[in-house]
DNA sequence: CAAAAACCTTAATCTGGATTAAGAAAATGT
DNA sequence: ACATTTTCTTAATCCAGATTAAGGTTTTTG
């Protein structure tokens, strides 16, 4: 049952008769995607929104001087999506991209809304995991506003410690808005400190 | 009827009968509240969101440093509770503050989640603004990032023309992330370019 | 309507982090 | 295993926006 992990994720949070979700899994789209393929380009309409089994991807956006700017990273357990194309159906500026070899599952709007209209769960589902990811972009708009290079950075490795292992420095540097020549040189001053 | 404000922002996304009108209303508690009193403290447990029907408030947190942040400005028409705090209830950091003397309508958590398993619609409807309001800390997250002060600045004037005349500068200022004496000296530029 | 408080402006100086550049190390594909 | 691409580091220079300070203006409140 390969989408297993995405059952228990949503039983974490409500409860899904048997019916549901197999409702559910029939309108669910398995993909794989090989790293630095693209889930969504920009100025396209997100139908989809999409949920990681396994690997990761990043959202970002570019600009106009060609720099990217991560929005989120979706490793295993986490749905991503460009909410604002996604509920509007209008073409975005976000940029959705395999990190690694990923497999995914996705659900178009057109589904989820007919499964909000037949299983109330649903929606109740997606309105929690919507208030919490709400949550957390206010909290890192915060952070942008309010604390230093160095603290974002702290910030980050106490949150994300997995990540921190796992991801390339520059994309690092991109989420928490700094250039990764500055990283480095943030790092090189730890490493002195400890020492 | 004082809460028909309210009631007409809810009908624009979902249909309330006339009943569910009335169980709403029994819920509902208006308050009064005047220029630079607070609606939520610091470390206090956001029991209540509120919808503003007249006046206006500004949400934000204060760093070490004693500066403030903006994360939200109230006006007429508009929801804002500490959503950490509101969903948790745990005592949050952010601190709400009427800016002019207001009136405003406070639902609790308690009550709001019974209405979400009454009036499946209830739950569209606050499943819906949070969508939306997640798509604009998301798009502001990311104009932090990429854009410059000026460049923000423009872009504040644009989106919120009323707020830019009745709104002291230094609290502009603190929402579009600068201090207020750079605010002052981008406008003494803009004026200078334009004539 | 006056005193106090809050707000705005200007200007000089400072600084966190960007930019530029270039070489070293690591990961990746074939 | 090796060549290519991608990452990481270091260091010099630069700049957007912060900080500090001080005087002027507007708003609030008693």
């Amino acid at each position: 049952m390969p989408f297993e992990i995405l059952h228990a994720n949503i039983q974490k949070h409500i409860h899904l008769t048997n019916d549901d979700k197999a409702r559910l899994f029939t309108v669910l789209k398995p993909k794989s995607i090989k790293r630095k393929n693209f889930i969504l380009h920009e100025n396209q309409v997100s139908t989809h929104a999409t949920f990681v089994l396994k690997g990761c991807l990043k959202a970002y956006t570019v600009n106009d001087n060609g720099f990217e700017h991560i929005i989120q990273f979706a490793p295993e357990d986490w749905w991503v999506t460009d909410m604002y194309s996604f509920i509007s159906q209008k073409p975005g500026n976000i940029i959705i991209e395999a990190i690694e070899n990923s497999e995914v599952v996705q659900l178009s709007r057109a589904d989820q809304l007919r499964l909000f209209d037949d299983i109330p769960a649903f929606e109740r589902y997606f309105r929690i995991i919507t208030e919490k990811s709400l949550v957390s972009y206010r909290t890192r708009l915060m952070d942008n506003m309010s604390l230093t290079a160095t603290e974002r950075y702290a910030g980050f490795c106490e949150q994300y410690p997995t990540l921190i292992t796992k991801l390339p420095q520059k994309l690092i540097a991109s989420y928490i808005g700094v250039t990764p020549e500055f990283l480095s040189k943030m790092r090189a001053r730890q490493r002195n400190k400890s020492i």
